[in-house]
RNA sequence: CGAGGUGUAGCGCAGUCCGGUUAGCGCAUCUGGUUUGGGACCAGAGGGUCGGGGGUUCGAAUCCCUUCACCUCGACCA
């Protein structure tokens, strides 16, 4: 009766929607475009957190904190970076409210005006740059391998529960090489941590590749990407890694003493994910149940739930118990939930709709057999499994599932790449959804055009070859004339 | 910013066209009891500035003016 998902069939976008609300992940809050992240939902960020920030620290990085506000000059110091945020920035113009003297409450002090206005970042590069001048000046103070976990701050027209919120939360790289090579390997290397997080963490796969000069980030000299395929057919661009060059450092004269006693200035990359990420996930591999957590990100991994639980004896409790406690001992995190207000038939949906990667029913019949009703929540099979030993048939059925849950993904993935040699083609076929592999001749004229016509974006230049020859040299299948190897087409959110 | 739509109980809605007792319904909540293997049942209870402001009227959720907010779809973007 009272939670129904709209079914992904009729209306994705809705069930998108009911599915963040309905698993209680997050909420619209009374800030235009700002969400209210709910507990459940928060819990899910931080498993991805825990997760990344080790990943990070294992490749050498450490944790610092920057300024939330930017004085508006910073901004304007690299040419690119000012051009590709300035239309969505939030500006901090006064420091003081006082009462308005008809009574009506708090008003701006317009005594109160700030000499220099502040940007709620955006992004930090420019204070962060900012700041690296004054910790560099010879070689031996390279590199920096600088992460902070923030918020960060864009007035988008129009948002959507974690995929574009105005405010949101990310992590983001900064790192100052001595050579070029060194920071575009650490840019290199950055996207390798992220994809290998999505795939293996989150059972998301992901198709690594180089942006576009047009798609790439305001500042940078390249953009490095991941991009995963949504149920829907459309694409998620769910982490990026820049190449900066010189781009910073020149802007903020960052120089440094080379090994050689020559001045030259700081090489940077930058890199960054999301809470888009949450998005990501519940679109890879949601259904219309619910939300399908593998069993890496799930707050919750395994729930238990006892049938007639007022008819319990003392030993049957003791059991339950037991049971529990040997699943804990295995790193498995797990719920009994014995609230009586609830039915077992309603417990079964909700934690469904949440997700839960595998869930036990116990009850008079089990105490009778001796066996266990377990239901896993990726294919949503039960099986009746003995007592004794629950807890390794569910440590290896938890690591069954995460493979499952990314197999599927990566299965449907690769059903949607495929690959389009003329442009009447591509116009069918984008509209099936998916990615499309086309030869393209690295104008941003054609990719414009492209873009008007179908709606479709070039996502990158996959590292990686999918479809045999899509490395090989041909023609622009718009504009006829050369082009090195297919481009990556699919329409974005 | 363009185009549509919605604001009535915690949530979802009816009532508004055509003004008239005490503003309804479902879910949720609370109390008590019976239940429990796929969203239980019975009995009782609580809960409302009808988005805000102004006007018309004997009388406004309903008509008029004004204002605010939110949602969906476009253009912009992680």
């Amino acid at each position: 009766m009272a939670k129904e998902l709209t079914p992904r069939s009729e209306d994705y976008s809705q069930w998108y929607n009911d599915l963040v609300i309905k698993a209680d992940l997050a909420e619209n809050s009374a800030v235009r475009g700002c969400m209210v992240i709910k507990p459940y939902g928060y819990a899910i960020w931080e498993k991805m957190q825990h997760e990344l920030d080790r990943m990070f620290k294992e490749t050498g990085h450490v944790n610092a904190y920057f300024p939330l506000f930017i004085p508006k000059s910073f901004l304007s110091k690299e040419a690119d970076h000012v051009e590709g945020f300035a239309k969505e920035c939030a500006v901090v113009t006064h420091y003081r409210l006082k009462n308005n003297p008809d009574g009506s409450g708090v008003v701006v002090d317009p005594e109160a005006k700030l000499e220099e206005e502040l940007i709620v970042r955006p992004t930090s590069e420019t204070i962060i740059w900012n700041t690296y001048k004054n910790w560099i000046q010879s070689y031996r103070d390279l590199p920096i391998l600088c992460n902070q976990w923030a918020n960060v701050v864009r007035w988008e027209m129009r948002t959507r529960l974690f995929l574009r919120t105005a405010e949101f939360l990310w992590q983001e790289g900064h790192t100052a090489h001595e050579t070029y090579e060194e920071a575009e390997a650490e840019a290199q290397k950055m996207l390798n941590v992220y994809s290998e997080f999505a795939e293996n963490f989150l059972a998301i796969p992901v198709v690594k590749g180089v942006k576009s000069e047009t798609e790439r980030f305001a500042g940078a000299v390249d953009t490095y990407t991941i991009e995963a395929l949504m149920q829907d057919g459309k694409a998620l661009q769910s982490g990026t890694s820049h190449f900066l060059g010189q781009n910073f450092a020149k802007a903020f004269d960052v120089q440094f003493q080379t090994r050689e006693g020559k001045l030259d200035y700081v090489w940077a990359s930058s890199w960054g994910v999301s809470t888009r990420l949450m998005g990501a996930l519940i679109m890879t591999h949601s259904d219309d149940n619910g939300l399908v957590l593998p069993p890496n990100v799930a707050p919750i991994q395994v729930v238990i739930i006892p049938i007639a639980a007022k008819k319990m004896t003392a030993e049957m409790n003791e059991k339950i118990d037991a049971i529990i406690n040997k699943i804990k001992a295995l790193g498995i995190s797990v719920k009994y939930d014995s609230t009586d207000s609830k039915t077992p038939g309603w417990k079964f949906n909700e934690y469904e709709m949440k997700g839960v990667p595998v869930r036990l029913a116990i009850g008079p019949r089990d105490f009778e057999n001796g066996t266990v009703e377990v239901a896993r929540r990726d294919t949503l099979e039960k099986m009746n499994v003995p007592m004794e030993g629950i807890e390794e048939y569910i440590q290896n059925l938890l690591a069954e599932i995460q493979k499952n849950i990314y197999q599927k993904a990566a299965n449907f993935r690769d059903s949607m790449i495929r690959k389009v040699d003329n442009y009447e083609d591509f116009k069918t076929e984008i509209e099936k959804g998916g990615f499309i592999l086309a030869h393209w001749d690295g104008t941003a004229e054609t990719e414009a055009r492209i873009k008007e016509e179908t709606k479709a974006t070039i996502r990158c230049i996959p590292f990686a070859s999918y479809v045999g020859d899509d490395k090989e040299a041909g023609v622009d299948m718009l504009s006829g004339k050369p082009s090195k190897c297919r481009a990556l087409f699919a329409r974005a959110y």
